[in-house]
DNA sequence: ATAGGTGCAAACGTTTTGCATTAAA
DNA sequence: TTTAATGCAAAACGTTTGCACCTAT
C-alpha cells in the first residue's frame, strides 16, 4: 500500500496526473513480484473482481496507452484479435502457446541475440521481437 | 491467363473446389512475379478495382483462411488492428515500417537464424517469427 | 442429387471517439 | 480557475456467423 506515494511521484515525473484510477492501475500492474502479460480485458476484470473497483473502459485504454508511451509497458506483436501487453519492459522474447493463448517469457539466456545484417535507409530500429509459436505435439494441424 | 488450369488443379488436389471466386483470388495472389504482403482490405480493393469483380467479404475471409490452412499463405504477427498475410511461405522474417505500416521482407542472408535453447514440455515449435520495427530517424517517439 | 461454397446482413469483440462532468494543478 | 482526466454511450473497425441460395461434382 505504501507504494502509492512512489507511483504518485513517478506519474508526476512523467507529466501524468496521479489520479485515483491511474494509481489503481499502477497497483495492479507494478506491485506484483513478477512481471506479467495481460490484455485490456484481463486488466479490467482484475480491477473489477480483485479490487471491486469500476474504471471506465476509455480510461483504462487511455492509461495503458499513456504508460506504453512512457515506456512503462511493452506491447507484444501477435496476430490475435486483441492486444497483449507486458509489464516486463526489458529486452526479451516470447513463446505463444496456441492451445491456451498464453504468453511465456523467453529470457535472454534462452535465446541468442538476433543479428541483423540489413538496415533500411533513413529508418532506425525501434525494436526486435522474436515470437515462437508452440502447440501440442499431437495437435491436428490440418 | 493460362495459369487458371494450374490453379484449378492445385485447388482440387487440396480438396478445395475451384470456384470462380477462388480462381480470381489465386490470380491476384499467385500470378505476380514477386511475393507480397496484404491485408484482407488490400485484397478486396485489388479485386474490386483492378479486376472490377465483386466477391463477398465472407468469401474472401473463407478463402484466405482456407489457403492459410493449406500452407499457401502465411499470417504475420504484428500488433495491428488488422491481420497481414504473406504470399511468401518460405521461412523468413520482416521489418515493419511504423511510419507507413508497410512490411518489408528480411531474407535469411540478412538475419542470422535464431537459436532457441528452451523448449516447453509437451509443446512443439510451430513457427519462429522475428519482427523488426523501424521508424524515421527523426521521429518524435513520445 | 448433394456436399460444399457464396453472399448478404446481422452480430460480435476490441478499440476509439465525442462530449459533458469531474478532479488535479 | 484552467487544464487534464474520467465516464458514458455511441460509433468505428475488422472479423465471424447464420442462413438461404447457388454451383461444382
Amino acid at each position: 500500500m505504501s507504494n502509492i506515494s512512489i507511483y504518485k511521484e513517478k506519474l508526476r515525473e512523467s507529466g501524468l496526473r496521479p489520479t485515483r484510477q491511474r494509481l489503481k492501475i499502477c497497483e495492479v500492474l507494478f506491485t506484483p513480484e513478477k512481471t506479467f502479460h495481460f490484455t485490456i480485458n484481463d486488466l479490467t476484470k482484475i480491477i473489477e473482481n480483485k479490487l471491486s473497483e469500476k474504471i471506465s473502459l476509455a480510461t483504462v485504454y487511455n492509461t495503458i496507452h499513456a504508460f506504453k508511451k512512457k515506456g512503462y509497458l511493452k506491447e507484444i506483436s501477435i496476430n490475435s484479435d486483441k492486444s497483449y501487453f507486458d509489464t516486463n519492459v526489458t529486452e526479451h522474447h516470447h513463446f505463444f502457446d496456441e492451445d491456451t493463448n498464453e504468453l511465456i517469457d523467453c529470457s535472454n539466456e534462452e535465446i541468442d541475440s538476433v543479428n541483423i545484417k540489413k538496415n533500411i535507409t533513413g529508418k532506425k530500429i525501434k525494436s526486435v521481437e522474436v515470437l515462437i509459436k508452440v502447440a501440442s505435439d499431437n495437435q491436428n494441424q490440418n
